[in-house]
DNA sequence: AACTATTTATAAGA
DNA sequence: TTCTTATAAATAGTT
């Protein structure tokens, strides 16, 4: 527009072109900055160079998130409405499976059972009578795990016992040992700390059959909102 | 910009800033289309004015949301992110739940046990126990049900079959009749079709009873992928 | 990046 | 809103 008309047609040159970008770039925001300040209006301008190059324009008063949700509002379209609604669909279904498999834990706890027919009820009173037996048989295999566990510590602590009958006649026949030792208090002390591995064992693991027989989760029938606490919890 | 300079502040006369705003958006859309086709770039123009009004200019070789969705892989940000991760957030959780939900069923089921204490196992037996007489209680109360339901239908049938044996005696009684009326199938039709509602009450629910006992679930144990399919069939 | 002849945009008025 | 036009601003080609 200035020492000689041009066409308005892509420009070959690719310095020419790059320095016309320039120029009328400036030359464009700075209208849209006057356009801003006179009109009270918002713009966004956002433009890539054939280069790829971004180059930005935003009035002061705004952001370019805050203009495109106005213009996704004001147009009523969400340019990213399908993906958000793949997401709110996908939240959904699993809501809804979650929904189900909290009734289904319900009514194998006995709950929610008027929803059910006869023969919905006779098929699950069989799962149920399959399962606990399942649940029982392990059970008595865990007990019968805990009985050879303690067998096998029973026999330890026996033959623990029988040498130290054994250390002990062996004192009581040598009375003068036993005031030059100073007691087997000693003696036991220097098993504790340094003595044979087996002693440890039989001190140890005693803490896990004291142990008190916690209830394994919460009795109370779980509301739809509590579960998930208790879910992780378990 | 002509017949006289003005001074870039905000107009005060709406009129003037209308008209200005109208000449000015003109002359910038001019100038981006100029730009796009003389440079090959692709711009966008999003702009509201003060009155709340939208306008746009796009590069007729693109798309709005072409421009911002390449605007922000440019940046590297992703404006509507904190919105996306709420709900990849949301979604995460809910498969957690679920997973649990799955879970539990399965050791209500009998499987999985493995990863029970001793005391669960006891507290779930316990549960199980309980659950088991619930439901063994509830379908004791269903087959009750049916019972009433089947002898009130008999003293039905009864009563109708009485009734037949009498209005039977009656046209015995009166060999005439029988002819006159054409036999008694016409009076079966009658009450078929409106007929005392005590007669379609013996004809309609048989249906029912008669259903196939259909087994309540799929027995085999659910993998986690399977299980939403039986939980939304249930 | 700066210059400047010339084109273009536009403020004010109709 | 649109047209007109005097004038300010933008800018193409050059340095």
């Amino acid at each position: 527009m200035a020492r000689g008309k041009i066409q308005i047609k892509p420009i070959d040159n690719p310095t020419n072109r790059q320095v016309t970008y320039s120029k009328r770039r400036n030359g464009l925001f700075k209208k849209a900055n006057e356009l801003t300040v006179l009109c009270d209006a918002r713009v966004s301008i956002i433009m890539f160079s054939q280069s790829g190059k971004l180059h930005e324009f935003i009035s002061p008063s705004t952001t370019t998130k805050e203009i495109i949700d106005l213009y996704q509002k004001t147009l009523g379209v969400d340019l990213w409405q399908s993906q958000y609604e793949k997401m709110q669909e996908q939240l959904r279904k699993l809501k809804d499976v979650n929904r189900n498999l909290r009734k289904e834990i319900r009514q194998r706890m006995g709950d929610c059972l008027n929803e059910l027919s006869f023969e919905e009820l006779q098929g699950l009173e069989q799962e149920m009578d399959n399962a606990a037996k399942l649940i029982r048989e392990r059970k008595y295999k865990s007990i019968g795990n805990q009985i050879d566990t303690s067998r096998k510590k029973c026999r330890n602590v026996e033959e623990i016992h029988k040498g130290l009958l054994h250390e002990l006649d062996a004192i009581k026949e040598d009375p003068y040992g036993l005031v030059d030792n100073g007691g087997d208090y000693d003696a036991i002390i220097g098993y504790q700390h340094g003595g044979p591995r087996i002693f440890a064992l039989r001190l140890q693991p005693t803490h896990s059959t004291v142990n008190p027989i916690t209830p394994r989760r919460n009795p109370q029938l779980p509301s739809p909102e509590e579960f998930p606490k208790i879910a992780r919890a378990a």
